[in-house]
DNA sequence: AGACTAACCTGAAAGC
DNA sequence: TGCTTTCAGGTTAGTC
């Protein structure tokens, strides 16, 4: 369940591992449909190539190349990112590359039957490794023309979205908020957690169509929403059922969190039993009290 | 176009 | 105890 915050405290962790080092080798378990782009096409362009930053779009991660290439990265459900097998972490500062912190060395992951990829780079370093026990994470290699093209699908980010766009994406939507809110195609990095915790904190009932929100409920659903995804990013994500941080560390915002998967327990501001429904296929927790 | 469904995959948890 | 079923979730292809 790596939604935006988990994908962004994701990316600033692994970054420094990824940026400005250069690939020597790629090594892959069988093509699969976690491959988007076969194995070996992914070797023959990744190698010697230098990674020259990292970027977020909503659940995806994108690392842009030196010859103008994108690594598309998802992790889907299970998908985890992390860094091992540091022969010189001394090396790497010595470059002046900037050092890694010690818990990118020691993370308490190990490569297994369920890594399908790892990347060496010419430093000799930690290595990169992509593991996702269900395999409904994604690689893709992208061109540089094609990159724009694949995030056209995607709406704009959830933290820079405005209220505006929400509302005018809502008119004529008879579906569930909640389902608005989980297309991707309107805005990008919501997933089920975020979306329930945002509807309580904003006193809007998941299952209200979308075409039913006035301007004034767009606009504290949004701030709902950012304070949300800020105050997870913070705190290191949800650690609910697969997520850890890429440095082996639990995040906290579970912790937090008023209704996801909360379902009997009173709710925190009137006391009444909070309420699991199915919307969009997807569980939806509310108070049926707070929540209209 | 929007809405709804099934499929992809695996492990944990519940049911028997 | 041990086998079987159910469930979870992000995305997409397919259908109406």
């Amino acid at each position: 369940m790596p939604e935006l915050p988990e994908v962004e405290v994701t990316r600033r962790q692994i970054a420094p591992l990824l940026v400005n080092r250069r690939i020597v080798s790629v090594a892959t378990t069988r093509p699969s449909y976690f491959f988007l782009t076969p194995p070996r096409t992914l070797r023959d362009r990744l190698l010697g190539r230098i990674v020259v930053g990292l970027d977020r779009h909503g659940k995806y991660l994108l690392a842009r190349l030196d010859d103008g290439q994108r690594l598309l990265l998802h992790l889907g459900m299970t998908g985890q990112l992390f860094g091992a097998g540091a022969t010189s972490v001394r090396l790497l500062s010595a470059t002046g590359r900037g050092s890694l912190s010690p818990e990118a060395q020691a993370t308490g992951f190990s490569p297994d039957g369920h890594t399908h990829l790892r990347l060496s780079f010419s430093d000799g370093g930690p290595q990169l490794f992509f593991r996702d026990t269900r395999k409904f994470g994604k690689v893709q290699l992208l061109g540089p023309d094609e990159a724009s093209e694949r995030l056209a699908r995607l709406g704009p980010d959830a933290l820079s979205v405005g209220a505006r766009h929400l509302y005018a994406s809502s008119r004529g939507r008879r579906a569930a908020v909640k389902t608005l809110l989980l297309d991707q195609s309107v805005l990008a990095g919501v997933g089920n957690i975020y979306a329930d915790e945002a509807l309580f904190l904003a006193g809007v009932r998941p299952s209200r169509p979308a075409r039913r929100l006035t301007r004034p409920d767009c606009v504290r659903l949004l701030r709902s929403l950012k304070r949300v995804l800020r105050r997870s990013i913070e705190t290191g994500g949800s650690s609910i059922s697969d997520y850890i941080r890429p440095d082996g560390s639990d995040g906290a915002y579970q912790d937090e969190r008023r209704v996801y998967d909360r379902a009997h327990q009173p709710c925190q501001r009137c006391g009444t039993p909070i309420r699991r429904v199915v919307i969009g296929q997807r569980s939806s927790h509310f108070c049926p009290r707070c929540q209209r």
